[in-house]
DNA sequence: TGCTATAGTTTCTGATAATGAACTTTGAGA
DNA sequence: TCTCAAAGTTCATTATCAGAAACTATAGCA
């Protein structure tokens, strides 16, 4: 059981209250590639080499119910569906940026 | 910028060079703590509310073999040991520094 | 009738991270 | 001699993340 939340309540540090959204390797690479426009599914599977399509929904509904992207469905056979940046998940650009610079310039 | 990865060696992506840097949780918060100046291993532990020791030691050590921070040991009893971050680790202070304003925008 | 495509879900399994508690080392001072 | 402090180490256990493989649903098409 964790009782990490009742213990500390909401961080007071804004770095850890981040952190709590984008957790893991895979969710800011779901952002990085988000970054550039709205994807499908199967295109998030692709770029991402190596995603398991588990792993890639758990990533983009924890993504969606923190409020960082939203999910469209279209009621076609074979279904599409459409993840696409919030304002929220769009502010989020300035880290994916500031990864970048950095390994770029010490990696 | 390129932000496609690739499949073989060294990710091509500078975004995935640099999540391979600062790996989990802990890492950022320490990371957070030093660029505030050089700090000694009691003193990060007690800053890191809730870490054990054991995963202090493991971060440090990552963060020491990346050449992201320097361990200096003083020859005395007790022990003294400070930790400080290299030019490389002062570097992720614009990652931190995102981090921190998105989480209080948007947190 | 069977095949195809997309976006998943389900179940089982494994690797890595992190936790908690107890223990270690060493010299100085009571 | 006993105790204390700092910076760990060691061991056992749990939590979390991720991966592989198989399965599902449905309409259009040949």
């Amino acid at each position: 059981m964790n009782f990490e939340n009742q213990i500390h309540g909401r961080p007071e540090c804004t770095v850890e209250r981040a952190l709590d959204v984008i957790d893991g390797k895979w969710t800011t690479l779901i952002l990085r590639d988000l970054l550039s426009g709205t994807r499908r599914f199967g295109e998030l599977r692709s770029s991402l080499s190596g995603i398991s399509p588990k792993t890639l929904t758990d990533r983009l509904r924890a993504l969606e119910t923190q409020g960082v992207l939203t999910r469209q469905v279209f009621p076609e056979i074979p279904p599409r569906v459409e993840y696409t940046l919030t304002d929220k998940g769009r502010a989020l650009g300035s880290v994916v940026h500031a990864l970048a610079e950095w390994g770029a310039q010490w990696t």
